[in-house]
DNA sequence: CTGAAAGCGCTAACAA
DNA sequence: TTGTTAGCGCTTTCAG
């Protein structure tokens, strides 16, 4: 079969430590003998077993990318971001596992902690639960969680900027003049619609505009909701702005003004946040403000590394990547 | 630290061999042993180190899931199928390393493979090329395509039937009275448009229903050629059904239909494949045949643990999961 | 700076 | 049916 370390020593004249010395790129080798164990190492196309090193180091270089089923096709931006982490974790040299779990059970991940497999832990859509802490408890797992959890804990975590996404939304809005908001956002519990109504008010208060109560819509992410909700908001009032907090919203309320018989957006302008899943098919386009959730993962790559190195830091980020989407429905000068 | 095999095989007075007889539950073991042996683990919460197991046997239990970046978005059902591969394997007891190239480049992959870390591959949205087989045959790697690929391999591969598709497609339409067939497809080189095609064609010859060169048309996946050829289309004849190969073609087609004033479905039905990622999202909701993608992960994760098992054989499977949504767009009896 | 040798935790002949 | 023992391929003291 192919060559081993023996092999390369033999082939060399030297000790297999000094092979594993080259290997792994100690300072301390004389020229002589990293020039020999190269040669003898390329002769022989030696690669080192990765379990083998894995069992004497107890490392195992891999990362599990932990999610559940049930948040498949909820969140947008789930494997975009998976994709990131193992973009950026190759290039430390970690692989990385992909593992999900059914409605919060996790004994799959206790196993494979149990069987020592894994570095550490990256969690995405998933509570913090008792027995999530148990584990990483119990193993010692270096832990990073994709998203604020929603209660304080002893966890690392990373996540987008809502808030300064919501800022960059008004912003655009207020560039072109627009003075009267409408936000169309999710139910109380939606952390993120929260966030980025948040980041909109900020701005608008700065302009000295106030949202009332029946300026800001709570709605379930249901495109029909929206679109009743909107209407009835047109009929009491004039906007010439809407801000819905994802696509769903934004569906419905455009709906609700082209019903309406109002122009987007030469009479009102229409942003939403995200392209998922159909900002760009409706018509007019939806203006939208996304995050850069590749580069989310590439960070989320890099802190996981470094909590590896350094267990005992914990790290509570937020991350802002917003880029401005500008299309039709905002976009009215051309 | 936690216990390891000789830990237990002292504690339960036998010697380690015993042990691992009786963790990989071999049947030539005296009820006593084992009786011993399990009190002791228990007590010592012994779990086996997969990486040992793993570095004495020469099996890692691992497979490697290799895509690439650039069909991130452009694949409906990669995440789905990689969910339901992951879903199967840890039945087999098998991990799913999730891994991405750029371009078609395959180094990550081949170092992967010469540092031995897993017993198999599942490839998905990459072409077959030269390297990929030389990889393949080079490190004797059980592998599985998600995809018929374009010209016939040496390799196993697994898709699902998109003629079946098809033609439930067009039955359900027939089956609404519909006899008039506009077949909205992608380019010639979209294999699955053409397949799709293909089980329309079928179903309807046997009603004695042909399609004219005119009733079939070869478009760019986007909604607005579909739009626009659709509407050429609808001046020329009168259809009463429309199959559109996907979504995009989908939608485009019924902004021509709506655009023509005619009703839908009480006068023209519109169906298309797959929910991706708009069918619920348009106004009326568009009728469907989706295949169940997680579905076909199962079978894949079934199929590259036989390849492993059997790396002789070579499989070539369609399998058919076809489901048929019905929706506002076809069903005009409610 | 280098080599000998003892592991890492488990498996798998081979004997008994 | 069981135990002994020699690996699997690499790392890591500890001497030299």
């Amino acid at each position: 079969m192919s060559a081993t370390i023996n092999d390369v020593a033999k082939e060399a004249g030297v000790s297999t430590a000094s092979v594993s010395r080259v290997v792994n790129s100690f300072p301390s080798v004389s020229p002589e003998v990293r020039e020999k164990v190269e040669r003898a190492m390329k002769k022989l196309r030696f690669v080192p077993d990765r379990k083998a090193k894995s069992l004497a180091t107890g490392k195992t270089s891999s990362v599990v990318f932990l999610t559940s089923y049930e948040t498949l096709f909820e969140d947008p931006h789930k494997f975009a971001i998976l994709s990131g982490i193992e973009h950026s974790l190759m290039r430390y040299k970690y692989r990385v596992y992909f593992l999900q779990v059914e409605r919060g059970d996790l004994t799959p991940l206790r196993k494979m902690a149990s069987q020592k497999e894994m570095d550490g832990l990256v969690v995405h859509g998933i509570e913090v639960s008792d027995e999530l802490l148990g584990i990483v408890r119990e193993y010692a797992l270096p832990t990073l969680l994709i998203g604020e959890p929603k209660e304080k804990c002893s966890l690392s975590w990373i996540d987008n900027n809502n808030e300064v996404c919501g800022e960059v939304a008004a912003n655009c809005l207020l560039s072109h003049g627009r003075r009267s908001f409408l936000f169309v956002g999710g139910e109380v519990a939606d952390n993120i619609s929260c966030s980025r109504l948040l980041g909109v008010r900020r701005v608008l208060e700065k302009k000295g505009i106030g949202l009332d109560e029946g300026d800001i819509l709570s709605l379930e992410p249901v495109a029909i909701q929206a679109e009743k909700a909107v209407r009835k908001a047109l009929s009491q009032r004039k906007y010439d702005a809407i801000v819905a907090a994802n696509n769903f919203l934004a569906l419905g309320a455009l709906r609700a003004v082209q019903d309406a018989k109002m122009k987007v957006p030469s009479e009102i302008s229409i942003i939403t946040f995200d392209d998922y899943p159909l900002a760009l098919y409706t018509k007019p386009k939806l203006s939208s403000v996304s995050i850069d959730v590749h580069s989310l993962g590439l960070s989320a790559g890099r802190a996981i590394v470094e909590q590896i190195r350094h267990p005992e830091q914990v790290v509570e980020t937020y991350i802002a990547f917003p880029r401005l989407n500008e299309r039709a429905s905002t976009r009215y000068d051309k």
